[in-house]
DNA sequence: TAGTAAATGAGAATCATTCTCAAAGTTTTC
DNA sequence: GAAAACTTTGAGAATGATTCTCATTTACTA
């Protein structure tokens, strides 16, 4: 019993909802092996063994995975929402460069409680940050 | 001050694109009272003068705006892509409400400074830094 | 002013996401 | 353990922002 399944299973219960199969398989899959992840990648790689489970399910398990703090929506590319994984991983924030594209994971605690603070003045609760900035590398910089 | 036209137009003119009408009042549209913005919003305001500029040619106007580097896309929210200006304005960061969907904008100088210091231990180049977070505001919370 | 390349409006097309609803699954109650 | 009382599900339709098509118009150049 992995802890994230835990979770899950925990936030189901409290919120008076059910443990389904399809909702197992799902939660399985989005912690296989990705930390970033989208929808249409995801259903591929789940329908490969379960195809009864359907695209409309996994669109409606990415808010409860969110709600249940196991995932985070973290950047849209392609048009597409992408999700990753909070559970299990320190909170980070991404250095994009914009030569190579190359992205930096960097510790954002510090930033994150800045932010916590500053919302405090606007009577904003954050449930969820979202920090990034985009530049130059050090290689790309020469 | 019309910096910004000046700007959009060495832009058109370098890359042989034509200054047409339309084109002016979006750029007018876009730097006349928003500091933030949606397609929509957009379209809205410039209507009511300019019934004959279509959605179209603003979602067509808006890449050739970033090009430019006069604004940038800057968030999304209730499934729409949000632009905001770079020319002439403070950074700032966005507190979205998850609920309402309003977006409050905040200081970010002691934020991106902090971010700045962070970048450096990566030897990471900030040119421009995305920094929001979600959550509820004081109304939605109750 | 004509020539030509780019831009436009209107509406169709696209595509991720959400919604609807009848059927099926889960938990509760006795 | 079965039926009641809810939830969840799959399938496909609906939605809604954004992009595309194309016939027509416009801006710039010579």
């Amino acid at each position: 019993m992995q802890d994230h399944v835990k979770i899950f299973e925990d936030y189901l219960k409290k919120h008076n909802l059910k443990l389904t199969r399809p909702r197992h398989v799902i939660l399985a899959a989005v912690f296989a092996n990705h930390s970033h992840f989208d929808v249409d990648a995801l259903y591929d790689q789940i329908h490969q063994k379960y195809t009864d489970v359907s695209r409309a399910t996994i669109y409606r398990t990415m808010p409860l995975l969110i709600e249940a703090g196991l995932i985070k929506r973290s950047l849209r590319s392609q048009a597409r929402d992408h999700y990753e994984h909070i559970f299990g991983h320190k909170h980070h924030l991404h250095l994009i460069c914009n030569k190579c594209g190359s992205i930096i994971e960097a510790e954002s605690a510090a930033v994150e409680t800045l932010l916590q603070n500053l919302a405090k003045r606007y009577n904003f609760t954050i449930t969820e940050c979202n920090i990034g900035a985009r530049g130059l590398c050090e290689k790309c910089r020469e």
